[in-house]
DNA sequence: ATGCGTATACTCGCTCACGAGTAGTCAAGG
DNA sequence: CCTTGACTACTCGTGAGCGAGTATACGCAT
């Protein structure tokens, strides 16, 4: 039922992982996040993190404790999580985790538009893509590699899990250009006609009329 | 590298998409997209899909036409797709197309929090997810069979995009439950007792002091 | 005729995310 | 001892995104 959270955004579940640990200022924050690799996937976004932990703590799930001036530096508030912040996260963390949600991937959105390219065209791209998939995901590979032997793996299934996918979108992909390639991939004909002259096969015009209706 | 587009919203595209078919007004467009099950990826937002024609109109990659009445309805006004909006749309295919760009899943935040639950907790919510992903992709398996029969596959290639990235999760949550369940995942006692008392491991508390900091 | 539900076709205003800017501090180099 | 560049620590304005609301029209039953 994704019931609607008091702070919506991801970066709130970072901010309330991270203060689980220990009390800190804004910046801090961000230092251990990045510390934990937790940029590579996730940006980390100066805007947005002020403006959720200011939400957090008007919903009380954060609190700020004693403000320290260091050197000559701007003041630094230390924020704690309260015991709301911390039953918001455990309860985020099992919603998160048990039900699935869609989202939408800009790969997705590009494969639902794919006829306004040639076919030949199409596999050129994907081609490109093919290969930087596989190298990132080498790099990945090696780099978790790399971190197993000093972390635990708890902390890193979701490193695992993202290397899973990454995994099966080249598979996907290697596939769909193993079609177009091998011209084995069904209709291609026409698309390769339709893209050339902008005829659309008749039995394709009449399903534009009434609409594809998948489902 | 990513250039920003006039307009970034996704449905921009597929706005365009559907105005390269036939001019239309935007309550049709919403039709159209809906037709296509584009809706059950990306639910239409109206409030955007007005938003963003008007930002196409501005950028000149759509134009208005006549703004017709019929019968006492409001006034719609009908657009059309421009050249440039047609450079827009294939220029932009392609760039998402080739290069793949790393997005953040709401699956992988919970991942990386997974240590606030207690093991058996995450792995009955796992359990959860991993029936609800299994039902899901049956259902959508059907839904796909079903429309193969009378779409051509070039329009249901985005489906089958995502009934594998499907497939990958539920291989990856089922092989993660696995371990929890049979105890084979590593760590699993430190994990255990930290979640009944809070004591971390001493190996573990190292790390955190100086950060855990993987690649 | 009248009421009611549903489809059409938007509009408005709020919230939220974010990038780019700012301003002080420190360390090192010339 | 002065400059330069990198780091610390934030602030703020902009603008995108969206949900909820609105208003009219049509069809169908009563």
């Amino acid at each position: 039922m994704a019931k609607r959270r008091k702070v919506g955004n991801l970066m709130a579940l970072a901010v309330l992982s991270a203060l689980v640990q220990q009390p800190m200022h804004p910046y801090q924050m961000a230092s251990v996040l990045r510390e934990h690799g937790k940029d590579q996937n996730m940006k980390i976004k100066w805007g947005s993190l002020y403006t959720v932990v200011q939400n957090l703590e008007k919903h009380g799930l954060v609190e700020a404790g004693e403000s320290v001036r260091q050197g000559g530096r701007p003041e630094r508030t230390v924020y704690r999580i309260t015991d709301a912040g911390r039953a918001e996260l455990t309860d985020w963390v099992r919603e998160l985790l048990s039900t699935p949600e869609h989202e939408q991937s800009r790969f997705t959105a590009a494969l639902s538009v794919l006829a306004v390219l040639s076919p030949g065209e199409a596999a050129d791209l994907l081609a490109q893509r093919l290969t930087a998939l596989e190298k990132a995901l080498a790099a990945r590979r090696t780099a978790l590699a790399e971190a197993a032997r000093e972390v635990p793996r708890l902390f890193l299934v979701e490193e695992e899990y993202e290397l899973a996918v990454a995994e099966a979108e080249i598979g996907f992909v290697r596939g769909l250009l193993g079609e177009l390639t091998s011209g084995t991939f069904p209709g291609l004909a026409d698309w390769q006609v339709f893209s050339e002259t902008g005829v659309v096969p008749p039995e394709l015009a009449e399903l534009m009329e009434r609409g594809l209706h998948p489902q």
